[in-house]
DNA sequence: GCCGGAACCTGTAACGTTACAGAACTTGCC
DNA sequence: GGCAAGTTCTGTAACGTTACAGGTTCCGGC
């Protein structure tokens, strides 16, 4: 009666509106949809002038794979998650991080969505439903901690991500990280040039791992330089700009204040020099600073100030790269980077 | 010979693996996928109990709808595009947006993915991108122009959008925006008051709708209170630290200088200050800025800056209930907000 | 007893893609 | 000439979901 499978009675393509399927090329070019998905991924048993004749159609009609479908068939989603604590500390740290992730993937497939969790939360919850619900390709996480809930989790599934820090856990995992050891050795190592003898640091909190990595600089170089250290650890750069600018205030005012600062964040600097000044002390007379930035404005708010510059969109560029990295299967060792501080700059003249 | 679909048969559920999709639930409630697919969005024709335990069992088995799965069959993505420039200005203007967007969104099943585009790229590109990939069921859009394509292209296909800023092209649409007039208006009043009376703008670039707000306000003001303007319009609040720095000084150094300044961001006027300093002029002697700002650093900068300040997180989380509403058909003027100036802070004691 | 209709459920197909198993045709070799 | 192997293409099924078109059961009314 009715042959089935005539190609021409079943309309298989719609009469023109939507964009492109891998249906149109193949109705286009008398082609199999098979033959069309394999042509445009350069499979070998496609015959090279079929392959051609296949990508210049599509290249026409502005085909476009549907993200949907490769999801659904293949499981790959082309997502990459950034997951954000939506407390972060003051002072844009996390535009530059988006610019540099972006940047990265803008040469990939990849599309960049964001994961946030406000502080109260578990920071494991957002990862765990990326992971569970399989939203992404790969995770980029930062606060990383010692011993680091979602490093483990994520690193027992298998599941690749990238760490914005190191962790202490004995396992190897991507991450880039800012050498804050190598910045506070520097920074003490100045103060000391500039004959500081009593040192105080303002550190990160004291969960996360670079707070280590910054004290052990921190100390090391103090025991180098054979310098005092004043004791300034009821603080954090986490904290509030009016609970620094407080404690600063009473640590400038003990018999034995510090002669010299050294200030894990920008944000953090602005609040200190606030509390300093409310001792009535002076910047580069009294005390001298050295505080890492992420935005160039401290050499505005006090020429005094020693800066070292830290790079975030470097860090989103790289942490971007290292999961796509490992998403492809690099060696970890491949997927591990270090940022080395650049010099103390000053800004007197 | 062998009956077809003989349910026990064809082993309609995989062996435990992966995560539960209507099927699981369908074969461990003995219920046909579609009937659990209706009992879980409470259609009408599913009987009463049903539900309750087509719901219970999809709850204790921690069943969450595939993305890929109804984003291929509904063409929904559950996702809304943020397009942002990717060297947007200082000052971590972005951060504050995007929690503002999370916070809203995090009730909703939409996912927030961040689409960049860097200067010298059209910035209709990316929007054209979402749109016709769909990959996206709404997007959100800043540096709105009074003339926008942008806002005429999406208006045009009817593709869900807000825009942080108005436009002056007569299409209604969704909008959150700062009343820039009021702020302007508002910081003249205040220079007005106390005694300025050569006033200088720094604006934004006269290509975005607000420079026209702000640049209006202020001249309404200055006519009001009888002030002078003095013209500052070779630079804008997106050029460069060094750039306005020197501009300023440039400006300063004229023998009609200003004696106030109004400064539409709060990052330039970090260098707006510098500038004026550079001159050897004095901040709250020889001249007074209104400056907004959306970090809370400016007081901490200078005591005698006077301050608006603008709650760019609000913005975000305005602009994701914009969009939400106008992917939902609600109608436009319900989702245009304009968010009122606080008053003009002064930190001088 | 039969019909109409409400109430509730099922089966099929399709969204766009790719994995897999083949089919058709060509070529080379004995 | 026949057959194995290679080359290049095709068809089917499936990923998880929902729209749509039924199907079955039950009940009330005449």
């Amino acid at each position: 009666m009715n042959k089935p499978h005539d190609p021409a009675s079943d309309m298989p393509v719609p009469s023109g509106a939507g964009r492109p399927t891998l249906k149109t090329i193949a109705f286009m070019t008398g082609l199999a949809v098979t033959t069309v998905s394999r042509a445009l991924k350069d499979a070998p048993e496609i015959g090279e002038e079929t392959r051609r004749r296949v990508q210049l159609v599509a290249r026409q009609v502005g085909y476009r794979p549907n993200r949907a479908g490769v999801r659904l068939r293949t499981g790959k989603t082309n997502v990459i998650s950034l997951v954000l604590n939506t407390e972060e500390q003051i002072g844009g740290f996390v535009s530059d991080m988006i610019y540099g992730i972006s940047e990265q993937l803008a040469q990939t497939p990849y599309h960049l969505i964001v994961t946030p969790y406000s502080r109260n939360n578990d920071p494991l919850e957002p990862v765990r439903y990326v992971v569970e619900t399989g939203s992404a390709d790969g995770i980029i996480i930062s606060r990383t901690e010692p011993d680091d809930k979602r490093v483990r989790y994520m690193t027992e599934r298998g599941f690749p991500f990238s760490a914005h820090g190191r962790t202490d856990m004995g396992v190897a995992h991507p991450f880039h990280d800012f050498d804050n050891h190598a910045f506070s050795r520097e920074a003490v190592a100045r103060l000391a040039e500039l004959g500081r003898h009593r040192l105080a640091l303002l550190a990160p909190p004291s969960a996360l791992s670079y707070h280590r990595h910054m004290r052990d600089g921190f100390s090391d170089a103090l025991a180098e330089h054979g310098l005092d250290e004043v004791a300034f650890d009821n603080v954090t750069v986490d904290h509030s700009i009016d609970q620094i600018r407080a404690r600063t205030l009473q640590l400038m005012r003990r018999p034995n204040r510090p002669d010299g600062i050294v200030s894990g964040a920008g944000g953090a600097t602005f609040a200190l020099v606030a509390g300093i000044e409310d001792a009535g002390l002076k910047l580069g007379e009294d005390i001298d600073i050295v505080s890492k930035q992420s935005a160039n404005l401290l050499h505005l708010f006090r020429p005094q100030l020693l800066v070292v510059n830290e790079n975030i969109r470097l860090a989103g560029r790289e942490l971007a790269r290292n999961v796509v990295g490992a998403i492809a299967g690099a060696p970890v060792a491949d997927l591990q980077s270090l940022s080395q501080p650049g010099p103390v700059v000053s800004f007197k003249d």
